[in-house]
DNA sequence: GAAAACCGACCCACTGGTCGGGAAATTCCT
DNA sequence: AGGAATTTCCCGACCAGTGGGTCGGTTTTC
């Protein structure tokens, strides 16, 4: 096994481990152990048990930004772009469920040094989604809505879903992000519904 | 102070500093100081950090659930309903910030035995929110839509607000609310999408 | 005077990290 | 090619700080 694969194995054990028991909890001994090898070896990879967090962080932001930066290019319409993010971070919670957990939970484990990259880079990321959904308004396809909060809300639906999202389930990560992605642009309700006056100001 | 005021600060103020600094981070003695008292004395009213966190998720689930009963009877349409449910979760990101993200974040750090009890209180609020929008299918306001599915929709988009919501922002809580229950409702789409087509089957 | 509330000092298991050295692979030299 | 030199990879044993929890006792309240 060579170097940089080793390293990447003690990544996504650890954040294997991370997933199930939390930072705190995992010790260096627990994930030592995981890869099959002596608590020591760890230090000869990382310099510390927070560079491994900075290492899932890194990896994670990462593999979302290159996905859709290698879609970029395609000339989907906004609608089909929104669908491929939502579908990007929901197929991650199959593939890299250690990773999500950890990128949402432990953000403030983070060491202060590395937490303002990770932090510029989740924001590129949402600053990604937003401008994606005011291209659609600005195209006719979405309605006026503040972008801001629309992607809040986009990520809300898709982020939330790694407390509950078991990969073997009876949905497929595809087909889920389908699903939400009809709710948010299709919405819930139907005729019966009047949307002019509902849509004004919240009731008290 | 009374008995019970002061079993009471220690848990709001146990929960400020969770939501702060996690809860593996902060000790017993940091809440000991928040509190203005003498660790041993903590241990007068709970018999360890573990119970702390479990009167935290308590007391969460049950004002949720609670509020939602106090207005169960009051005949308002599911959708309204729906509207009110999510208003709840949102204003307990302004009140009591730190319950939710400890009840969101810290269900795995639980003992054993408590829980089985909280984790039925949770499904029972879901639940609560599934036969919702079941009735709101039922009497036509809402589209054809598995309602657990669409249950967990309404969740991550207000559930998630505890990673960024900050009381002091432009939005009160029951504002935010009521974007989040449009754009659920509503939808985001205009009528330069086509619903018939779009909604039947994911794109490859 | 007894029960409730409180605390200084202590204990000890646990854990991130280190140390010094041993095996294994690579490179270098002849 | 073959053996020495060096780097890479690895580990058993240890260290020191930390933090949940306890003990024995004092103060406050009723």
């Amino acid at each position: 096994m060579s170097s940089t694969e080793r390293r990447q194995q003690i990544v996504s054990r650890a954040a294997g481990l991370f997933d199930k028991t939390g930072y705190s909890s995992t010790t260096m001994d627990d994930i030592a152990k995981e890869v099959g090898v002596a608590k020591p070896t760890l230090y000869h990879y990382f310099p510390s048990k927070d560079d491994i967090l900075h290492a899932i962080h890194e990896e994670f932001i990462d593999l979302l930004i290159d996905r859709h930066e290698a879609r970029s290019e395609t000339g989907l319409r906004a609608e089909q772009l929104l669908l491929e993010v939502m579908a990007d971070i929901l197929e991650l919670m199959e593939t890299h469920r250690g990773h999500v957990r950890v990128f949402f939970e432990h953000h403030r484990e983070l060491p202060a040094e590395a937490r303002g990259p990770i932090k510029a880079k989740r924001d590129r990321y949402e600053r990604i989604v937003e401008d994606l959904i005011a291209a659609g308004v600005e195209s006719g396809v979405f309605r006026q809505a503040d972008p801001h909060l629309a992607a809040l809300a986009t990520f809300g639906m898709c982020n939330w879903a790694y407390q509950w999202y078991r990969p073997g389930g009876a949905l497929r990560s595809r087909e889920l992000a389908y699903q939400f992605w009809n709710y948010l642009v299709y919405g819930l309700g139907t005729d019966q519904l009047t949307p002019a006056t509902a849509r004004a100001v919240p009731p008290a």
